[in-house]
DNA sequence: TTGTAAGCGTTATCAT
DNA sequence: ATGATAACGCTTACAA
């Protein structure tokens, strides 16, 4: 029953429509709790707004609010599955309060030049995902709201996931099961989980009286590929770990699967572990043990934490920015050969 | 070297500094070829842009010019790594033309909310990946540039793949390995690429003698847990087919994990074959038969046809629509047992 | 309770 | 070649 064939409907016309004001309309459709009109002209305005299509402009509103109720996002790799969660548990978040999220994948140009197309498009703040706080200017970011994910920080607010104990839980239910020579497959990354993960590991092992044999520690990018490449140089060494910990599940499937195609027996010959718990995990055979990260809800509460900051009539409550991991423990370690099993 | 530490730089600060008026600063900076202004003046004012760190406002300019530079991209699941990977192909060709995407999980609430959403921020235009045309108002869809993905139409731009010869491909392949029991795996959908993979592997088939009884068509959701189901159900069956065609990689992961926890060979005793070529299809042991689909093309191809809309002055080539796929044969499907090998 | 006026930061159409 | 001036569609004082 629109009268107005003319592509977009403004306050304007629902005012000429409702016999108001332009200023009124905005009054009743804003949704201003304070905004004191009569009951009838409310009505009036609805009834005209809802005739008619009316949609507001959130540009125009932006303009005048200065906001834009978009938020950024910037994750390392699209490609990476756990990422794809971090975004829809952000996703959720967001749209749920009204904004939308501008994302950005870290393997498509700089972390600089997307910063820079997020602030031009006026985003009222950004969430980024070990994306390297050190390639972002310090100034752009001085003058956002900004969320750190897996990157602790003093000045930032951050949430991510408790990657020293998830190195540490691999370890533990590696040592459990009596492995005691031990690999390690993942980047000489500046990423602070990977970091962690490795430390806790590392820590677990050493503590126990494992060891990891230099030639058994290889550093390959965090990808299917990487993965793969590390196991094959592994097995091609005089002599091999028992178990091998992967930094991430893309990296503990590649070398799986490399494994596999060796005629490498897992677990029997071989114990591999992952982290993150990303679907495909139980999908591969046998299933992947590794240490599940709550992704989305990483992603969900870096969006939270934004918000607040955003809004601030928002309940500040400060919930724990340190999530907690769990094994996960399925079909690709076992107990070394010969060992005590527990 | 910022004298204004006050939020935001606007062109009115360049223009001050500058010593020239606002508008010039917009002609000079907005990179409007005809502008016509003195080589110095011009100079004087980009420089006192950099200093002052100004960075245009992007609502405002879309506020004038109508345009927001942003399109949407609704896609049915973003759990399903195929539309992740056509959202990377959207994203790169919008990105790289100065459009953001604003992405939507057709998982998370109706499309005709998302749309409501996408037109409230005023979006140039809409990429709606199978997610239900019919979903969509029609009213909603009449005001906007859009581009459908796997749905023609004749009214609206379109991109997809070659759906037909997909499941044509995957059957004349199973065909000369000398199956003629078939089973199919896949949910009842209104998706036309779905019903397209459907009539190509059954027209296939038939013509070539083969058959596919009832109960050996599994109709399930297309998931990993539906595909896991199907095979549980065929299974139970008396008898049961050589080789099974699911609608998707996701599904056919989910057999092939349901047959190999369930002792079944494969290849041997069965042979499954996927649709669309997923990473993941390459991950899992047996590697994955399929069918490979360009989802990256597809989305960049229906970004580059919706800027296309968008920019006129752009070149109208029309390239095609529907984009070929090829076959992708690995290690779950095999010669039918005691069958002769072609 | 409602209308008037101002302004958000741009671009575009004029004069000058 | 450059500077006023007027939109764009909205929100928010301030008047009436």
């Amino acid at each position: 029953m629109a009268t107005e064939s003319t592509g977009r409907v403004t306050a304007h016309d629902v005012a000429a429509r409702a016999g108001v004001s332009q200023p009124t309309v905005s009054l009743v459709l804003s949704g201003n709790p304070r905004a004191r009109v009569a009951a009838k002209t409310r009505e009036r305005v609805v009834r005209a707004a809802e005739e008619l299509g009316y949609r507001p402009n959130l540009l125009a509103r932006g303009l005048v609010l200065r906001r834009s109720f978009a938020i950024g996002l910037v994750v390392p790799d699209l490609g990476n599955p756990f990422f794809v969660d971090v975004v829809r548990g952000a996703e959720r978040v967001a749209s749920a309060s009204g904004y939308v999220l501008l994302l950005c994948d870290g393997r498509e140009g700089t972390a600089a030049a997307h910063l820079e197309s997020l602030l031009t498009r006026q985003v009222d703040g950004v969430i980024l995902d070990a994306s390297g706080l050190a390639a972002a200017p310090e100034d752009l970011l001085a003058s956002l709201n900004v969320v750190l994910i897996e990157e602790p920080s003093q000045r930032l607010a951050w949430v991510g996931s408790d990657a020293e104990a998830a190195g540490r839980v691999a370890a533990e239910h590696l040592l459990a099961l009596g492995h005691r020579d031990f690999g390690m497959v993942g980047p000489a990354s500046q990423l602070h989980a990977f970091r962690m993960r490795e430390r806790g590991f590392f820590r677990a092992v050493a503590g126990a009286g494992g060891q990891i044999r230099s030639p058994w520690l290889r550093r390959v990018p965090a990808t299917v590929e990487g993965g793969a490449a590390a196991i094959k140089a592994l097995l091609a060494q005089p002599e091999r770990p028992t178990a091998v910990f992967c930094i991430n599940d893309l990296v503990a499937i590649g070398a799986l699967k490399s494994c596999l195609s060796a005629g490498i027996r897992i677990p029997g010959e071989l114990s591999l572990m992952g982290c993150d718990d990303i679907e495909m995990a139980r999908l591969v055979t046998p299933e992947l043990s590794t240490v599940t990260v709550p992704a989305r809800e990483i992603g969900a509460r870096a969006a939270r934490r934004l918000l607040q900051q955003l809004e601030p009539s928002a309940p500040q409550r400060s919930p724990a920015r340190v999530l907690p991991v769990r094994l996960a423990a399925r079909g690709t370690t076992g107990p070394v050969i010969g060992s005590p099993q527990p």
